[in-house]
DNA sequence: CTGTGACTTCTAGTCCGTT
DNA sequence: AAACGGACTAGAAGTCACA
């Protein structure tokens, strides 16, 4: 019946805030951001609103662009410098 | 002239390591990882040798099923306990 | 138990736009 | 600057047979 996975929509959510908690620290636009990753302007915002699933390459691209490790890129948006 | 982008190459290989890493000091199968991260034994196989870019989702349910934080899978793979 | 190639379906990701 | 939509193409998801 397709039980809609919220447990992933939440993950989801939350990494879409701390991608864009360290966007606004590191005082981009999204389309800084984009162009930083080599990625779409509207694929950073759908990423940020929680509505995509991103690969790891795009992953590690985001980390490189955002200039953060992985495991700062997964911690929450609100935490630490 | 697609300089064919080895630098994910790596990073995709360095992560299907990881996996295997885990994956053994668990003491599981290939079969026994997909069971539990309901996926496919063969593509969990893909993942370890770095023919796959497994999404977020995916990634988080490699984390589960091997009962380790994001960090930890993303640690070098001979790294630590 | 795992590697591998081939394959189809589905979604990631782009590019055009408007609000 | 960002949200959102439509239409599209590239590539991930997911499975199989067989080595």
């Amino acid at each position: 019946m397709e039980t809609t996975d919220s447990a992933f929509d939440d993950e989801r959510i939350r990494f879409g805030r701390r991608v864009r908690y360290l966007r606004l620290k590191a005082c981009m636009s999204q389309e800084d951001l984009a162009d930083a990753c080599g990625l779409d302007r509207t694929y950073i915002g759908g990423i940020e609103r929680g509505e995509r699933n991103p690969s790891l390459k795009n992953i590690l691209k985001l980390a490189g662009a955002l200039r953060v490790t992985i495991p700062e890129l997964f911690a929450n948006a609100s935490e630490a410098d």
